[in-house]
Order: structure tokens, then C-alpha cells, then sequence
RNA sequence: GCGCCGGUGGUCUAGUGGUAGGACAUGAGCUUCCCAAGCUCAUAGCGCGGGUUCAAUUCCCGCCCGGCGCACCA
């Protein structure tokens, strides 16, 4: 059972509606899913349990932005740019290469992919390129764009064309500015948000693993990178297995296994903010179901990260001895809220207040215009604009009797009594700075993949075959089933009643009276179920009911009344099945 | 996007130039009653399009989808 896990989750998920295949009725679209029963109800705990952690726990704020936005959002961004790769195709051996990167290589160009397709085109024909692998001319060869964002046109027309966002993290920088009034102007505060994002990846693979629509749950810390440090001292002690980039270029690079705190003070995680969002992460993985022993965190090579990231480490999980991500955990410094500052008409910094108001001095000029304006003419305000630079740059050139500028090169000079300058004691009270960020990003589809794939189990019980899932009782779709023992006798009525009343207390309850009480127990087993409660004829005499746990399949006998109870406790992890097999009288 | 392999009920599969059989699952009934028991019956399938042929699920071509490898993964 150690090998191909995921072929058996994938078959398991379709059989039992955790996820399938979208749009099968018309062939199916490659890189769409649909979560079904099963797996909607389980991505929905999942996201629940990451937005306790996250945004409740973390004193954070949720928000809900649109998933289409205008072009000059990712213009800012530099998603336009980064995503929009240029591959040229060998004839030869039919291998893809980077067109620009070729370009890079034979020419001085450094940003290749800046220059328009066809004049690459050209060069590749100009400076006789050929293919690294096979050695072919790559002359004539027509170079293809790839865009990974998906484009749509906003409006009738194709006036105003827009995106899907490629990560739910634009949706939150883009709303900076008013979002910081919300936090009163006060760093630092984090915005989460749970939503779709999308990808027109080339070539989609490996189930829910990469697809081109997913749900990332994403936390944006806004700091300030000058005072602002994270409370280390809740995480130091989380232990944690680390893959740094120097072990990864090693021939037999090695795992670090530390803590959180020792990381940070061996100059492993060189990061104060990204060591502290490991040390979050990694107890709420656990707390989902993800093994422990099949989880790490890596760092991102220097070439692998992205365009944004000052400083990268993956969340990462092993199915049949594959690596993937389920997180990055990125320090994003000040590059999107700068480049949303520059590309839009808002302003994205925020004021900071001096613990002490500054006094400086300050060099001004009131050049009078009624002189500049005779006297220079149209140069008049190019003057006035050099006095003013001049004034704040070197005050002493006001100390003779005049002043000179330069402006288009030419030299004016001013009477330094027409200048208006001055020395004047200002009072600045601060000053505005851009935040950094930080940011966990979190693939929810991966973890939910990853749940299932990692509470795969196959036993055997009395001679026959069983598969169940070990799911976590907080993110199982079903907490508990309830069944009669037979359909007669009251007993279907009685396990209703049950049913209804287990429901009202908030509990997920399926109800189930089809066959033999052996098969309702396995269909419930394979769904992750992690209780079974049975109606029989003590219960109609007695009042009690028995209760089944789904990893041992032990039963015990629990009276009606205590049974929401007991169940709500078993969920919430504040109760044991064992204690529940001895009960607290025994002492 | 390229190369190789594949696509048969809900799931897993057998098989064929004359339109298909099994297992499990599902539903109804009988029986049994705390771990997928048994019996009877029922529902349900050849990815899509074109070609060859009297006849195509089968052979050929294209497309879609899946697996693996390459490339890509900002």
C-alpha cells in the first residue's frame, strides 16, 4: 500500500465524491475539477481551520475581492511581463526553448523579453541560433507566446480588457489604500482571503495537483520592516524540518532538523517574519492531517523564485515519493504596494508618526514671479523649480548676492534677493514609508489532496479487506453516521430521532438503513467518518446507543443522553474515544 | 506544445469487423443481524467527429481526455 497512493485517492475521490473531472458530460477540459459532496464539505473545513489560525487567531482581517481585474493592475504587478514567455520549438528534435533567454545568451541584451516577438525573430535568425540540445538552425522558426493569465474582455467591446487574477494576493494590494484606513493607518495588520485564482498552465497534471482554476488562501502582512518584529517566542520551540538551499546544491544535501528558534539564531532562516509563519504553519498542517513525516519546508534556489520574492520557502508534502508544494511562504519586501504606488493615481504608504516630533531646518524659496516672469519669460517656472532644488540641495549658494541655475543647460542668474529664500525651522511629526509584506499563500486543493492521500489506509477486519480514511475529526465531511441495527421494530424511527436531534446539535450526521450494518460501517470508513452510532434493542429498552470508532472499530455503549455531547467533545479533540471506553466512574 | 502509451456501465476490467461479458457498487424484494454474507430481479457502458466497409466498439485519420517523459510552473 505503499505505492501509487495517489492512484487509488484519485479513483477513491471519483467513486465517493471527493473530486472528479469537470464538464465530463462534453469530454472533460483539462485542469478543471469539481469537488464533490464529499470534498466541498472537506475543503470547506480545511479553509474553516485555516481561517481560525490565520485570521482569527492571528488578530487578521478577511475580505472577499473580484477574481476579474483591469489590465493595468498586472502592468503594476509585472505579471504582464513575468508570466508572458516567449518559446521557440526546435524542428529538429521538437525540444522548447525560452526564445528570449537565447537572445540573452547571443546578444547583450538583458531583458529580452521586453523586445517585441517579431524583432526576436529577426535576431535569432540574424545571429544564426541554433538549438542548445541538437544543434539545428532555429532560423525561420516562429516564436510563440504563452500567457498564463486568462484574458476577458470587460464590458461590451474589447475596449477595457482584463485578467483573471493569477493569485488572490492582487486583489488585496489593490484595495491598500483604503484597506489601511481600516487598520487606522496602524501597522502592522494582515488582510486574508480564501478565493479562486487561475492559471492557463500549458499542460496540466497530476489530478487536483496543478490545475488552472484552484483556491488559495492567501494572508498579506503589512509591516514595517524597520520596527515591527513577529512574537518568534510563540513558535521557537515548533520543530521543523528544513531544506535550505544550500543542502539542495549539495550532491547529498541533507535535511536540518531544528526548531524554529534555533533556525533563526544558526542563520538558517534568515527571516525573523517567514521563520514565524513556519512556525505557525506547520502545527496547523498537523492539525489537518497532513503526516508530519512526509512534510518539510524548502528553500527556493536564487533562479526559483519569483519575480516579487525577496526570500521563499515552500511548504512541502510527499505522495509516492513525489515532492510538491502546498505553500510558499514569501517576503514580498515593499515590491507591489511601490509598484501599485507608481502605476496608480493612490497613494500606497501610510503615515508613521514620530514617537517625538522632528524639528529641522529647512532651506525654502518664495521666488518672486513678477521679476522671474519679465525678466525669463517662458523659463520663468523652470527657475522658480531650480531655485527650489537648488535651496534644499546646497543653501550656501545663496549666500552671495546671486544665484545661479542651470536649466536645459543654459545658465540663468537670479538676484538672491528675488529668490524669497529662507531658512526655516519646520516641525515634521513624520513621515510616510511603504510597508513590506509578508506572505503565506496556501493551495487549499493541494492540502485537501494531501489529506486524503495521507490518511489512506487499508486494513483488514475479520478476513476482509478494508480502506478508510484516517481523517482529522475537524475536517472530516461526515462526523458521525447513525444507523439502525435493523429496519424493524422501531429501530429506523429511534435512529431518525437521533439523527434529527444530533444535527441540531450541530454535528454533520448521515443517516443510513440500506443492507447489512457491516457495509453501512465500511461505506462511512471509506468517506473518513469517524464515528458510527448504531440503534439496536437496548436502545429501545435501555436508552443506550453503541458507538464506533472508525481507526480501531471498537464500540462502546453510550447512553442518548450524553451522546451529542460526547460527540461535540470527540470532534472538538476535547474527548477521547478511550476515555470513552473507560469511563470516568472506573476510578 | 512535443514524444510514447492508453480511453468499454458509477468504479475496476474481459473481449470482438456482425454493437458486448464479469466483478464491485447502486436500487427493489427475501433472508440474516454489530463489521462489504447469501439468493432473486432491476438500472447502467464501447470518449467525440470523419473515413474505409454491406456492417466499425474493433481498422485508418483528426480532435478531446488521461498517464509517463521533455518543456513550462511567473
Amino acid at each position: 500500500m505503499t505505492e501509487d497512493i495517489g492512484e487509488r485517492v484519485v479513483e477513491l475521490a471519483k467513486r465517493r465524491g471527493f473530486f472528479f473531472q469537470s464538464n465530463g458530460a462534453y469530454g472533460g477540459v483539462s485542469g478543471f475539477y469539481t469537488y464533490g459532496p464529499q470534498g466541498a464539505t472537506l475543503k470547506s473545513n480545511v479553509e474553516n481551520a485555516w481561517r481560525d489560525r490565520f485570521a482569527v487567531q492571528e488578530g487578521h482581517q478577511e475580505i472577499d475581492a473580484p477574481t476579474v481585474m483591469p489590465e493595468p493592475v498586472f502592468e503594476a504587478s509585472g505579471h504582464l511581463d513575468g508570466f508572458d514567455d516567449m518559446l521557440v520549438e526546435c524542428p529538429e528534435c521538437g525540444e522548447s526553448h525560452r526564445a528570449d533567454h537565447l537572445v540573452e545568451d547571443a546578444t547583450d541584451i538583458e531583458d529580452a523579453e521586453a523586445v517585441p516577438i517579431s524583432e526576436v525573430e529577426e535576431m535569432i535568425a540574424e545571429h544564426d541560433l541554433v538549438c542548445p540540445n541538437c544543434g539545428t538552425e532555429l532560423a525561420g522558426e516562429p516564436v510563440q507566446d504563452f500567457n498564463l493569465m486568462f484574458e476577458t474582455n470587460i464590458g461590451p467591446g474589447s475596449s477595457q480588457p482584463g485578467y483573471l487574477r493569477p493569485e488572490t494576493a492582487q486583489g488585496i494590494f489593490v484595495e491598500f489604500p483604503r484597506l489601511k484606513e481600516y487598520a487606522r493607518n496602524q501597522l502592522p495588520f494582515g488582510v486574508t482571503q480564501i478565493g479562486k485564482a487561475y492559471r492557463n498552465e500549458i499542460s496540466p497534471r497530476n489530478s487536483i495537483i496543478r490545475v488552472r482554476e484552484f483556491t488559495q488562501a492567501e494572508l498579506e502582512h503589512f509591516i514595517d520592516p524597520e520596527e515591527d518584529e513577529p512574537p518568534l517566542e510563540r513558535v521557537e520551540d515548533v520543530e521543523v524540518t528544513l531544506y535550505p538551499a544550500s543542502e539542495q546544491n549539495k550532491e547529498n544535501g541533507d535535511y536540518v532538523e531544528t526548531t524554529v528558534g534555533d533556525a533563526v539564531e544558526d542563520g538558517i532562516l534568515t527571516n525573523e517574519w517567514v521563520a514565524y509563519y513556519l512556525g505557525v504553519a506547520k502545527p496547523w498542517y498537523e492539525r489537518v492531517g497532513v503526516d508530519m513525516d512526509r512534510f518539510r519546508f524548502r528553500q527556493h534556489l536564487p533562479g526559483e523564485r519569483a519575480h516579487y520574492a525577496a526570500d521563499c520557502w515552500d511548504a512541502e508534502s510527499e505522495i509516492d515519493g513525489d515532492w510538491f508544494e502546498l505553500a510558499g511562504l514569501a517576503y514580498r519586501s515593499d515590491y507591489d504596494l511601490s509598484k501599485h504606488g507608481e502605476y496608480s493615481d493612490e497613494e500606497f504608504t501610510l503615515f508613521k508618526q514620530y514617537d517625538e516630533p522632528k524639528t529641522v531646518e529647512r532651506a525654502t524659496v518664495d521666488p518672486d514671479m513678477s521679476y522671474l516672469g519679465p525678466e525669463f519669460g517662458g523659463q520663468a517656472g523652470e527657475i522658480a523649480d531650480a531655485l527650489e532644488t537648488k535651496a534644499e540641495r546646497d543653501r550656501t549658494a545663496f549666500d552671495g548676492d546671486t544665484v545661479s541655475v542651470e536649466v536645459d543647460g543654459d545658465e540663468y542668474v537670479v538676484p538672491a534677493e528675488r529668490t524669497g529664500f529662507a531658512v526655516e525651522e519646520v516641525t515634521e511629526s513624520g513621515e510616510h514609508i511603504t510597508p513590506h509584506v509578508v506572505e503565506p499563500s496556501f493551495g487549499v486543493g493541494r492540502v485537501v489532496y494531501t489529506v486524503i492521500a495521507h490518511a489512506y489506509r487499508e486494513d483488514e477486519v475479520d478476513g476482509e479487506e478494508r480502506t478508510y480514511l484516517e481523517l482529522d475529526a475537524e475536517v472530516a465531511p461526515t462526523t458521525v453516521g447513525v444507523f439502525p441495527l435493523m429496519d424493524k421494530d422501531g429501530m429506523a424511527e429511534r435512529a431518525r430521532e437521533i439523527a434529527a436531534e444530533l444535527r441540531e446539535n450541530g454535528l454533520d450526521v448521515t443517516y443510513d438503513d440500506s443492507g447489512a450494518i457491516g457495509r453501512r460501517y465500511r461505506r462511512q470508513d471509506e468517506v473518513g467518518t469517524p464515528f458510527c452510532v448504531t440503534v439496536d434493542y437496548e436502545t429501545l429498552e435501555e436508552g443506550t446507543v453503541t458507538v464506533r470508532e472508525r481507526d480501531t472499530t471498537e464500540q462502546t455503549r453510550v447512553d442518548v443522553d450524553e451522546l451529542a455531547e460526547s460527540l461535540a467533545g470527540l470532534r472538538n479533540g476535547g474527548r477521547t474515544f478511550d476515555e470513552l471506553l473507560a469511563p470516568a466512574d472506573a476510578e
